[in-house]
DNA sequence: GTCGATGCAAAATGTTTGCAAGACC
DNA sequence: GGTCTTGCAAACATTTTGCATCGAC
């Protein structure tokens, strides 16, 4: 993992007074290797080191520290981190095999949604977009 | 509720050989009601007439049939009868007051998602969409 | 009357909490 | 050393399942 990106990690645990202690760091590592990531799948990854409670404490924390964030893929929510660790992304997943692909930024897309929101008298602060739909291999084929 | 919705739901349900029960209309009531709703609270509202296991069955028949969906608001998702019911939308939600509003579907952002899929490869089949922000009253309130 | 749907109770999952022991600074 | 964090165990919430009974067609 980049330097930058644990420094970033560590300064925002710093900056809201929170200690950097093993459990935290093995989550994040966790966090940083992978796609978005569920519950379940997160601890067993670090179930060696941390305990499961610890894992939902530390997730709540990141999640206030808007460190990670939730996505929603199929019915089911995952974390990843957040736009300040990866690019600002969405993703596209297929319905036949779970192939999931990160749609990179676009902006017009992202000015299209807050112009949008802002006829509506909202003031967009965030945006979560999914798309479900068959990947190139899986059109070929019968379901 | 309008004929043309109730024979829509019976036409599914008969299409699919499943029968029209007393729980099945109750809770194809309960959400035609409403925007969103949650599992709990639409537990809450047939309570009287439908035992909670049955609602998750029914739910998942309904699911199956295309009749409700679900979307995500917040972390949590919630319930709500599908684009054969509803016209399509998506939620602008307020972060501060949990004000809900629908967004009336924009088939400029729907084509121009399904012609983003297709330059990744992709069979787009479906979409999810949600903003959050503030609303009109929020902005102009301290937090 | 037959077959599927429901209610009830219990089990499996997923998430949160209290508290004593341990880790960080 | 003081305070925040963790592990453990238990509580709590959510969702699923088995089975006998009941209802739709």
């Amino acid at each position: 993992m980049s330097t930058d990106i644990k420094d970033q990690f560590v300064g925002r645990l710093k900056g809201a007074g929170s200690s950097i202690t093993k459990a935290r760091s093995a989550v994040f590592e966790a966090l940083s290797d992978a796609s978005p990531i569920g519950m379940h799948e997160l601890c067993l990854r670090v179930n060696e080191s941390v305990d499961r409670a610890s894992v939902y404490r530390i997730v709540e924390l990141f999640e206030n520290l808007q460190i990670v964030q939730r996505v929603q893929i199929g019915w089911k929510f995952k974390l990843e981190l957040t736009d300040a660790f990866h690019e600002h992304h969405h993703h596209l997943s297929c319905t036949n095999c779970s192939a999931l692909l990160d749609i990179p930024e676009d902006s017009a897309i992202e000015a299209y949604l807050a112009s949008f929101a802002t006829t509506q008298g909202f003031a967009m602060t965030s945006h979560q977009l999914e798309i479900q739909g068959l990947c190139e291999k899986c059109q070929g084929q019968p379901l």
